[in-house]
DNA sequence: GCGGATCAC
DNA sequence: TATGGTGATCCGC
């Protein structure tokens, strides 16, 4: 992996963060715990892991570690490792930005500079012109979150260090235990060694989650709206209940003052447990503890007349008043009293500050900016870039490299930065420096992908990866079941025991869901991984498959209509929305492989790592790199099939219907109606299938190194498609579908094909076009394409259809690799001629020269030839225009049924 | 659309 | 012995 051209180039990448500006871009804010969310940004481990080679010399607390002997310990403990090795090739690359940072900034002219400062300061007035300075928005944040419930519920940690986590890497770590250096996002070995008495629990998310949900209860009070960013994090309006809040009387703000854990006093004005004899709360913030900030506000904007400032305690209740402060006051009141758990607070105008202001006082404290101009500037003015949201190391450190540390000089350098960096980086820079975010909070927006990775002791073996990559796809298809999404975009990842990380995408024109189908995508992705260092093993720490491409409310609908599955099981009708099968049967399928396992993969690689420690390679090893589907995995996949088939013969009764002649077909067994299509197909189909076998294997024999793709794919394939036997979707019968596509007069030779003359004789006219590729090579429709438009045929609305490919799909027949595909699931069979589609085509071109810029032979001969990754890039753009052609045609399949279909009811 | 990088939690 | 997982976004290609 080289370095990436944009990390060169001098534009720079950078976020903006969606809280942040102006524009809110809804995101999905999973509640899941997430390993770092109780993350402190300014405090984190990793995030200045490189400052602390040496340079940071600032004094530390008393009883903790200097600061000097933190670093020196973290310093031994990593150097020398692959870790610290990549976060020094990472450091070299941010350096190299810099310095062609640094360089174009040598080039920009005093004109261009003054230039830019007009435009600049004309976009700032308009900002400032906009700001908007009547929302209240309050930003919660749970102090040292996981540490703190794990502290609540076991006493004996109370006074101690402890951080939560595990040996590999700590989430969260108590404020003694910071003391000594010990923070998020650090490895609890090294955590150990800057504090040896330091108590690593391991989390339990399912607590968090519920002390989670009894805080967010309390938010709901002042915000129903409220946004949350993680377990222990949120964004509040307050805006509306400050203006009800006017006019309430006391009692609605009265709480009463419990001790311990009653969990009782949640509601205003409730009589609640007497606090028992000397055991008062043990809250800092109503008695002799209480921060700084309730007592004298550091900032002068801060101070609030309209009240006073404390709360009025009286005996065993407490009253809280009508300002954002006393609101705020009265949550983090109201969190403690039922939790026992402490949290922090910002109140600002905006989101960016707010959550700026709830690092002010923490922990357990707020600050607040109070909603005037001069208030927020003041605030901002010294404030470092870094304790933005959105400002991270990269970004500061190139900032910094320009002199930047503070917004003042981040304000300062406005004109500069606008030249430097992109668009989207300089507007984000320019609002934090004038104090600007975002005033309303998003509401959940659509999710844009869903992911499962893990990490593991190094996995090197090409077998052990697929089986994992398999499993990867197993959970992730369960978790997108539960969200019913489906979506065209499969990526994986691999990080390597290097540490670099990888990621492989690919993009087929139909959705998928199911383990298989995602697997039969993400497997080809590994294997082109693998081919690509044979014949060394890729050697993995992690692995990663993820699929995005969730179509939206109007795409759904026309995926709805258009991507249907052609086979309907008469008896088991499911709802037309053409989703997900309701999975009893797909369990049942997937069991057998699974119980095989009977342990996860990472179970099992884990007890075999203990049984043998020492996991040296062996000439097995040497064998199965050479063939990626390695002997075992070959078994395998044998073995899955036929567990596969033993439960289908269990089912083997289904009513089909049959999509060339549209009969039911009694209760057959599914072999006994794929002959019923087969005979209803008839004619020379069949010997145009022998033929392009016939070709499949001139082609396979010319690929030296590998097997030839037609058998990959089709070993590949096994699984997954006899899964789906039974896995059939309902064809939506969609009027208006037909009526686009019979009405159009079509413009290309097979005109005659969409009339609405249904079935047999159709059908069999068509069957006899199966297919044309008597004189070509196996992916012979890449060379046959290459003459036509593909230009027009992307914008064809209603293509007209190309019924000698519907037939070969029909009849299951992959026309790139000319085998038989078992599967009567559209969707999948569509993956799989997509798969074979794209790997087919990339060989062919590389085997054949062709050149991949679809260009004239003029254009091909006047430059170099293009480098490996353009050749892939073309040979895959030309992939994709096949696909989608082909793609287009089978759509087309389902308009002719429908068509037919809707005929035979008319009858 | 892909891949690398950055960021948050 | 040992350095995470999930999701989003940006940008150049």
């Amino acid at each position: 992996m080289g370095t990436p051209l944009c990390c060169i180039l001098g534009r720079t990448l950078l976020r903006a963060p969606r809280s942040l500006l102006g524009v809110v871009v809804a995101v999905p804010r999973q509640l899941v715990y997430t390993m770092g969310s109780t993350k402190e940004k300014s405090d984190n481990y990793k995030d200045d892991l490189l400052l602390r080679m040496g340079l940071n010399d600032n004094k530390a607390g008393m009883e903790g570690l200097d600061k000097e002997k933190i670093n020196k310990i973290i310093l031994e403990a990593t150097k020398g490792s692959r870790f610290y090795g990549n976060e020094l090739k990472k450091e070299k690359q941010v350096n190299q930005r810099i310095e062609n940072m640094m360089q174009q900034k040598a080039q920009i002219t005093s004109q261009q500079l003054r230039k830019a400062q007009l435009q600049v300061d004309r976009f700032a007035m308009e900002l400032e012109q906009s700001r908007d300075l009547n929302s209240t928005i309050v930003h919660i944040d749970m102090d040292a979150f996981y540490a703190a419930v794990e502290m609540r519920d076991n006493p004996e940690l109370k006074d101690k260090p402890i951080a939560v986590g595990s040996m590999s890497m700590l989430t969260t770590s108590n404020y003694h235990a910071r003391r000594f250096g010990v923070r998020a996002a650090m490895p609890g070995f090294i955590a150990k060694r800057l504090c040896p008495q330091l108590i690593i629990v391991p989390p339990n998310f399912d607590k968090y989650q519920a002390v989670s949900r009894e805080v967010k209860e309390i938010l709901t009070d002042y915000d129903p709206n409220f946004m949350a960013m993680s377990l222990d994090e949120a964004y509040l309006n307050i805006t509306k209940h400050l203006e009800e809040r006017k006019n309430w009387p006391e009692d609605k703000r009265k709480y009463f003052i419990t001790a311990g854990n009653s969990l009782e006093n949640d509601k205003p004005g409730k009589e609640v447990d007497k606090l028992s004899e000397g055991e008062r709360s043990v809250s800092p913030l109503l008695f002799e503890d209480s921060p700084p900030d309730l007592q004298s506000p550091g900032n002068p904007f801060q101070v609030n007349f309209e009240e006073p400032n404390n709360p009025q305690i009286h005996q065993n209740s407490i009253v809280f008043g009508t300002s954002a402060e006393e609101v705020v006051k009265e949550i983090r009141f109201r969190i403690e009293q039922k939790t026992t758990l402490t949290a922090s607070a910002g109140i600002a105008p905006n989101t960016m500050l707010a959550k700026v202001c709830s690092d002010k006082n923490k922990p357990n404290g707020q600050y607040q900016i109070l909603p005037n101009r001069q208030a927020v500037m003041d605030f901002i003015k010294d404030l470092p870039i870094r304790k933005v949201s959105g400002i991270g190391k990269v970004t500061e450190k190139m900032l910094k490299a320009l002199g930047i540390i503070t917004c003042t000089e981040l304000y300062q350098q406005r004109a500069l930065l606008s030249l430097l960096f992109s668009e989207t980086s300089w507007h984000h820079f320019l609002h934090i420096s004038l104090g600007l975010g975002s005033t309303h909070l998003a509401r959940d927006g659509e999710r844009k992908s869903m992911s499962v990775e893990r990490t593991f002791s190094e996995i090197s073996k090409a077998e052990e990866q697929y089986s994992l990559c398999q499993e990867l796809c197993s959970e992730l298809a369960q978790d997108l079941q539960k969200k019913g999404l489906k979506g065209r975009t499969v990526t994986i990842k691999l990080k390597n025991v290097n540490f670099e990380v990888k990621t492989r995408a690919s993009t087929v024109p139909a959705v998928v869901s199911t383990a298989e189908e995602i697997f039969v995508i993400a497997k080809e992705l590994l294997r082109t991984e693998i081919d690509a260092d044979f014949p060394h093993p890729l050697r993995l720490r992690l692995m990663g498959v993820r699929l995005s491409g969730f179509p939206n409310e109007e795409e759904k609908k026309h995926q709805q209509r258009s991507i249907i599955g052609f086979l309907q099981p008469g008896n088991q009708a499911l709802p037309a929305t053409g989703c997900m099968l309701e999975t009893t049967d797909k369990d049942q399928f997937l069991k057998p492989a699974q119980m095989s396992h009977k342990k996860s993969f990472f179970d099992k690689k884990r007890s075999e790592r203990k049984a043998s420690p020492q996991d040296t390679f062996t000439c097995e090893t040497i064998n199965k790199q050479s063939l990626h589907t390695s002997q075992s995995f070959q078994v395998l996949n044998k073995k899955m099939s036929e567990n596969l088939e033993a439960v289908e013969k269990s089912h083997n009764c289904q009513t089909f219907i049959c999509p060339v002649c549209f009969r039911e077909q009694g209760s057959i067994s599914l072999e006994a109606f794929n002959k019923h299509v087969d005979a209803c197909l008839d004619g020379p189909s069949v010997s145009g299938n022998s033929k392009m076998s016939s070709c499949s294997h001139a082609s396979s024999t010319e690929v030296n190194e590998k097997e030839s793709v037609c058998d990959s794919v089709s070993l590949c394939e096994k699984q997954g498609y006899e899964t789906h036997q039974k896995n059939t979707e309902i064809t939506s019968i969609d009027p208006v579908e037909m009526v686009e596509t019979t009405s159009k007069p079509s413009n290309t030779e097979d005109t005659s094909a969409l009339s609405n003359k249904p079935s047999e004789e159709e059908c069999s006219g068509l069957s006899s076009k199966s297919f044309n590729m008597e004189h070509c090579p196996q992916n012979s429709c890449t060379v046959s394409l290459k003459n036509e438009d593909v230009g027009s045929l992307r914008r064809q609305e209603s293509p007209q259809p190309n019924l000698y490919e519907v037939i070969s799909d029909q009849v299951l027949v992959c026309p790139v690799c000319n085998l038989e595909q078992k599967t009567s699931d559209l969707t999948l069979f569509n993956v799989h001629v997509d798969v074979c589609l794209n790997k087919g085509i990339i060989q062919e071109l590389r085997k054949d020269k062709i050149n991949p810029c679809n260009q004239p032979k003029e254009s091909a001969k006047s430059t170099e030839l293009p480098n490996e990754r353009s050749f892939q890039n073309a040979a895959k753009s030309n992939a994709l225009h096949l696909m989608e052609k082909l793609f287009e045609k089978k759509v087309n399949i389902n308009a002719v049924n429908n068509v037919s279909r809707n005929h035979r009811c008319d009858k």
